[in-house]
DNA sequence: CGGCGGTCGTCAGCCAATTGTCATGCGCGC
DNA sequence: GCGCGCATGACAATTGGCTGACGACCGCCG
């Protein structure tokens, strides 16, 4: 999953970021509240993770313009102050959780697990379709009830189509969501992981749809052609 | 044990804490309703300590919550109120036990021991897997039978993965979890601590998984919360 | 105080799994 | 049937993890 981490704090964004990235999501940063509302308003992500006391533009302000142009991805809000009126406010502006400096590590993470599947309707920290089985808490795939040792790359691709059954995820998509941003698109490299992974989930587990992508699952109804 | 402990009185919480570690147990802790419901939601523990007067989210309406999303763990609930009444209303709401503060440590423990005992049939301060066992109340490690000589950074590791037993712990968690909390972070100190630790305990007690993480036992198949 | 033994982080080099790149060939959809 | 988009096998680069050596540090003890 794409993430983006807003917070000045140096020490504490990269500590965010370390635990994100090793459960093997993308994280973006911004360090102060123009640069992350300039992100978050042109880029595409399945979370945000906001602090308060920004510089330049506060957090509450950033979340009410990101709603206000029609971005509605989770908003998860961190703050060192813990104040009933402000999260009233916060939620009224459209935060999904919210979580009160200091916070041990496990209970941010387990937050982010529970914001990310509820954005994508899951009830549960397992992704399933057919007898494949996603496991989000523990990072695995079981296949049949026996588990399949994928690779972190390729996990994360699998991670991503569970989350979005049914539609067809263009390469340039999945670049941007299983890479760090400023990786050097090539096209090729996810063809060579689908590859991968269908030799060891089955030819027919990920399908392709010519031009459109990539998907699991049977495509939703109007996704007819242009 | 994994347990967890809610309680807002910072002093009351630590203490609770410190108890239940020397006793061999892993302990997560929140300080507010809302945190707990998360916690208790969002991951696996063996018990709860559930304090009533909570800010943010009442400790009834906490454990209310968990029984309708299917928690089953054991709730041992801690109040400064001794009324007839509330008692009744915890139980009905699915309490397994119920203690009236100020209370004596003791008393405390022996309904954590008893709370364990009926929900998993056996409770000991030994945790054993193979010919491994580490002894918590005395943290020592037997291997065979035969006493195994670990250095008290080796034995937490030990101890931590132990208690994860079939997950695959990423250094990033291991070192938070093993160190104090704003040590520098270089992977390669786990790396050879673990290194040390095959060196005692053989080669094949702690695994690898690439990308991943260590792991004792076997991974995972991913029951647990449906 | 100074030597000793044990602990533990750092470093550099190595190995192997993972992952990107390339070249080539196939086949789907128009 | 044609051509572009995708698939695939081989190969190379990169990364993650392992290890032996080293030295800083600490508590102990004479």
């Amino acid at each position: 999953m794409r993430i983006l981490v807003v917070e000045d704090e140096r020490k504490v964004g990269e500590e965010l970021r370390r635990a994100l990235e090793s459960a093997g999501h993308v994280v973006e940063q911004a360090r102060d509240g123009e640069t992350a509302w300039f992100l978050g308003d042109t880029e595409d992500f399945d979370l945000a993770v906001l602090d308060l006391g920004l510089p330049r533009l506060d957090g509450v302000q950033v979340l009410k313009r990101w709603r206000a142009n029609g971005r509605t991805m989770p908003v998860l809000i961190l703050t060192a102050r813990d104040g009933w009126s402000e999260k009233v406010e916060c939620i009224d502006a459209g935060a999904d959780d919210y979580l009160v400096k200091p916070f041990r590590i496990e209970e941010f993470m387990a937050r982010v697990r529970a914001l990310l599947r509820r954005a994508t309707g899951h009830v549960s920290a397992k992704l399933s379709l057919g007898d494949v089985v996603v496991d989000t808490r523990i990072s695995r795939v079981l296949m049949g009830g026996m588990p399949v040792d994928l690779s972190p790359m390729e996990y994360r691709l699998v991670h991503y189509l569970m989350h979005h059954v049914g539609r067809a995820a263009p390469q340039i998509e999945l670049t941007e969501h299983i890479y760090a941003q400023d990786f050097e698109r090539n096209a090729n490299a996810i063809e060579v992981l689908v590859a991968r992974i269908r030799r060891k989930l089955g030819d027919d587990f990920i399908k392709t749809r010519r031009g459109y992508g990539y998907y699991v699952g049977e495509l939703d109804e109007g996704e007819g052609k242009p």
